[in-house]
This record gives C-alpha cells, structure tokens and sequence, in this order.
DNA sequence: CCGGCTCGTTTAATCGATTAACTGGAGGTT
DNA sequence: AACCTCCAGTTAATCGATTAAACGAGCCGG
C-alpha cells in the first residue's frame, strides 16, 4: 500500500503543507481562499489523502481513543450490549475504541493499563461484566470511568444498575396484579452477588409498602440457573396450599426458567396458577418462554453510554457516589392475577 | 498526569536518547556495557517512565494495533466468544485489538475503515456476528481477514464454521442412536441463511450415507425461534404414528427449546419418546434445558483465533477458499434411542 | 609511533502532521 | 510619501521515539 503524505497532497496543489493542514483540519485559524481550498480538496481527492492519525496524535496529544478494559468479554452474553453503548457515544463523538480483555486476571490488568496508556488513549473505562464491587487497580488514571461496577474505596465516576429499584418494580408488579403471597427465589449467598442484596431489598421494601408481612419461607436460596430455579421453585410448590406462594420473583431469568419447568412438572400454567416475573431480560430467553417472561431489564446499553459519555466529558458525573442507571419493566404475559381461590 | 519522556531518563541516567531506546527496546543492534543498562533502566523506573507508542509508531510504522469491524456487536451473544478468541490472540503477540461497529450500515462502514487504516493500524478483521456471503466493502485491504463470512467475490483469507459438517454430525448421532425417522427443523427460506442450506446438505448426507430415503414430509421450516420451533415441532409429532419422527435434529438451540415445549405439552419426555439435537451451543440456553441439550457448537472462539493469527502472519491462509472450522458435537441428554416400538 | 579495529555511545535525520510566528503585497489613511 | 492593516499563505519548530552513521577511546600489531 503506498502512502500518500500531505506533502504530495501540497506539491500537486501548489501549496505548502500548512496550507494543506489548514484546508483539511476544519476552518480554524487563518481563512484560506476558496479556490486554494478548492484545489487542495481536489489534489487530496486525486492522489487519495488520508490523514496519519499517528502523526497527528504526536503533534496534538490527543489520539481520539478511548481505552475499555474488561474483565470479561468471553463469559457474558451482556457484553455486547454494553460494548455497543460504548461504542455507539465512541462514535458519535468520533472517537474509536480500543478494547482489552483481561480476564479478571491482575497482571493482565496491569499491563492492559501500560499499554494503554503508553497508547497515550484520551480516557479509560473500567468495566465489569456483572455488577460489583471492585477494588480499583493501582494506576487507573483518576479519571477513568467504571462501568457496571462500584468502587471498593476512594472516589470515582461509576455507574451500575439500580437494583434496588428494579427488585421493587418487580415486586410491585406482582402486589399490583393481587398478589400477597410473593416468593423471591435468591441466589445462594456464597455468590456474593451485590445484586442479590440489592434486589432483596426491593423486595422487602416493597412488601413493606403493601402491608405484607414478609414470609422467610418464601425467601429461599439456590445457585441462580435453571436448575438452582427449578429445584428451590419445586420445594416452593409442594408447600400446602395455604403456605405455596401464588407470585415468584426470581433472581434472574435462568431460575425463572427453571421455576416454568417446575411448574409444568406440576401440571401448574403460567400465569394462571402461578405468576412469574424474572431479572436480566436475557436475550433469547425471557422473550422466548412460553409464555413470554414478564422480567426487569439490565440497562447495560444506557450504562455503556452513560461511560462512554462521562469519559469523553459530554457528561458530568459525580465521582462521590455511583450512578444508578434504572431497570425497566418489561412487561410480557407471565403474570396474571392469583388464582380464584387466593383472591378478595 | 505529568508525561515522563525518554529525554527526561536519559538525562537522568547521564546518557543519550539514543542509549535510553537501545537499553529499553530490546537487545537488537549495538551492544550497551551492563552497567549503563543497569542505570538506564533505574532511571528509567525512578521517573516512572512509559514509551510512547504514538511516537514510536510515527517512526516505526507500526502500530501494534489491530483493526477489527464488525457489523453488530449487540444483537447476538456469539459476538464475545468470536472477540474473545481475536482478543486472546492478539494479547499473545503484543497487539491490541480496536473495535468498530458498524450496525450494518454501509456509510459506517466507509468511515470504519478510513478511521482505522488512518490509524494505521497492522492489520484488519472484518467480522459478522453470524455467518454469511458479503460484499466485501470497497478499501478494505487486500490483507484483511474475514471472520465468519465467505466473500462473495474475489479471494479473501476467510473462517467460517463447516455447518455442513456440523449438520452431519448432529444427524450421524441420531442414526447411531438407532433413529431412522429423523426430521429437520430448518429456518425458513426468506431468512436467506448459509447455515440453514448446508445444515441441510449435511442432513441429506448422512441419510444417504445411513441408506435411509428422505421424507420430504420431514423437512419442515418455520421461523428459527423458539415459537417457530414449538409450532414445527407441534406439526410434526401431531402426524400419524407411522409418519411421526422419532427424533428431530433442529436448525439451532432456540427452536430445539421450542421443539422441548412442543414435546412437554403433549407428555413426550426427552429423550424417551423424542430425541432432539440442536445447533450453536447457545450459552444459557442449550446446557439448561431439562434435559440438557445435545447439540453442535459453533466455533466462535476459534475463529476469533484463527482470523487473528492469520491477520497477524501467525498462521499462513488459502485466500482462494475459507477455511472450514469444525463444529463439534456437545452431548448431553437429549439423545437416546427411539421408542420400543420403532425400535428394531 | 601510527594506522586500523573494536566497542560503547552520541549525533542527527526521520516519521507526518500541526501551528505560532512571520512575510510580502494590496489597499487604506493621514 | 510614509505608515498601518489585512489578507493569504509560508517557514520552521515541534510532538517523542528510532536508528543509520559518526565518533572517540582503548588496544593491538607491525
């Protein structure tokens, strides 16, 4: 590939190199006229100009990238909407993305941050995969972004889901459509899942809110996939009628899966024996159960924005406390009112 | 943040430039005396020092970054699984990897590839999130990789997962089984899938190889998700016992779980009465269903490798023809031999 | 004692663009 | 006529590293 400099583009205009510079590099500075404009966009069209943004970067100390480490590409399917998010303010601002994936591990944190900051990147996000606490590696620049996780100590701009809220959204759906008898089925606490608390915290708050005493049987605890879900929804359903909840709200949509297959088990239909709202509106689950799952959704796109823009300063952030980014609704056909039996 | 620059060790060190490059990039050329690397690269961590690699770029000519374009990062959960593989690759060989999406839109595209060859980057990936023939875009170099799609004209290095293996594959594990009556839940034609005609081709293969005479009847299309799936399914296990199939090997994981439905409300158990194979290996879906899913994986990680080996001269390709990369097998629980009474 | 050879290090050109400072000439003012 | 002001563009320094070529000191052989 041969590569045209500016200088070819100047010698077939007529015009030194600045001249050149100034045409192309917007109208700041000096006008230069017309014509001369006109011919140096010509000879740069002619001769196929592209501007070396090596070079370029060098002289004006900015190379309109931006560094995003993460600890995890491989393992999530949110990844991409997170990455889109970046991505898309990326490029709206015209900056590009430089992506590192270090796998949780420490020493590849470590050189992922020398090699870009050696790359002399305009701004750094850190991002998580799953929501977190991090204690935030040794040489992140002061101004770097976290993304979908919160920072162990010290200060710094950060955004993560708002669980919470989420976790009573969800709980107020299902107090909304007449339910009283509300199950969470949790993750086991040996997760340490911050989001597990969080969203428990909805929960009771909701119930609160609702005058519902809140059940500790129905509080119950499984490792957070199908089978955690179909197990802990299976010893929900088989308590007498009195006890079984008539509502599950599940810690994600994998046990929300695993709470159908208990209940088809059971010969019970959703929503009309059972209603059921998730969390994480997974793709390619949540909207493909039948029937479609009534579920919170995980803004990981907006979160994506959201850093990417604090990073390139369209946003200002406060770096004291995290930003909570809200959950949607998202409102399918999984939850009905409960069944006549249990009604007013 | 202060910027260290190589005058400010060598001065330091009570050398030259010169001496500081040498000392630190590598033992190539002239020979410094031990004891003046020793003070250089004192200095040099005294000061905090970090090369400059937009500088060193300038002058070496090569960034150490890799381009790679993609056309939707968001929409599918494959994505990370394919930049995951690039991604390790590029690690390996001291490369950073920096991503684009172009959400498909051609205009995007131009200026992705401007950006990114004016970025000077060493290399270009140019991915799709599921597997096709493109138009390769005009600019895109001659060194550049396809990942995932095949060019529709000209000879490009290109990866691309060998569906017609992996169709046969699936198949070849229902006949051994000891299945005859096989169907192919396939997407439907207005979707214009790849996968779906050499999935198909696969199928055709191993029942002519099995000796078995395809029944057209068996071959049912529907729209590949998950409702697309129960409905197909549903269509098919309603036929007479004699035209029922006994197992269904289905275009990919999310029809497969539609194909689970349709079994369940009609009391059929997997694998007892029905067995089912799927395709993609779809992380939180395939390996939960109950039972899990035996089903063909597609490849993303190892193309992401492949693309990126052969994109940074690791590894040789055949531009003439896109390297096939197998799809293996993953059992699990839905296979298993046919009812009694079509049993031999 | 001098030319030649190593060895370790420095000098200086270079990569390609940006931009502050300057220049030469047209036109205006007093 | 002398002086100032613009205008349109040029000159040259600069960003920070790499590296071919030059350099000087020490050593050896004749």
């Amino acid at each position: 590939m041969v590569r045209v400099r500016m200088a070819d583009v100047a010698a077939r205009a007529g015009v030194s190199t600045a001249t050149v510079s100034m045409v192309l590099s917007g109208g700041k500075g000096k006008r230069i006229s017309p014509e001369t404009q006109q011919r140096v966009r010509e000879a740069a069209e002619a001769v196929g100009y592209r501007t070396n943004s090596v070079a370029r970067s060098l002289r004006t100390q900015q190379t309109r990238m931006v560094g995003l480490i993460s600890d995890t590409i491989a393992s999530t399917p949110y990844a991409g909407r997170m990455l889109a998010g970046a991505n898309d303010v990326a490029r709206e601002q015209g900056h590009l993305v430089v992506l590192v994936d270090t796998e949780r591990d420490v020493e590849a944190e470590r050189l992922a941050l020398h090699a870009l900051t050696g790359q002399q990147v305009d701004a750094l996000i850190y991002a998580c995969m799953w929501h977190r606490v991090v204690e935030v590696p040794s040489g992140l620049p002061e101004d770097a972004v976290l993304l979908d996780c919160a920072p162990a100590t010290g200060a710094r701009a950060a955004v993560v889901p708002d669980e919470r809220a989420g976790g009573a959204a969800a709980v107020r759906e299902l107090v909304a459509a007449g339910h009283r008898r509300i199950a969470f089925l949790d993750a086991e606490e040996r997760f340490g899942l911050v989001a597990s608390r969080l969203r428990y915290e909805g929960y009771l708050q909701v119930l609160a809110e609702a005058g519902i005493e809140p059940d500790p049987a129905l509080h119950v605890r499984a490792e957070p996939v199908a089978g955690g879900g179909r197990e802990a929804a299976g010893r929900l359903l088989d308590l007498s009628a009195e006890r079984r909840p008539t509502a599950m709200f599940c810690f994600n949509d994998r046990m929300a899966m695993g709470a159908y297959a208990a209940a088809h088990r059971r010969e019970l239909s959703i929503p009309d024996d059972l209603s059921i709202v998730g969390y994480d509106d997974q793709q390619l689950i949540a909207a493909e159960l039948d029937p479609p799952l009534t579920t919170i959704a995980l803004p990981h796109y907006e979160m994506g924005r959201w850093a990417m823009e604090v990073a390139l300063g369209v946003r200002q952030a406060d770096p004291a406390v995290p930003h909570l980014m809200p959950c949607p609704i998202i409102r399918r056909a999984s939850v009905g009112p409960p069944p006549a039996q249990f009604g007013d």
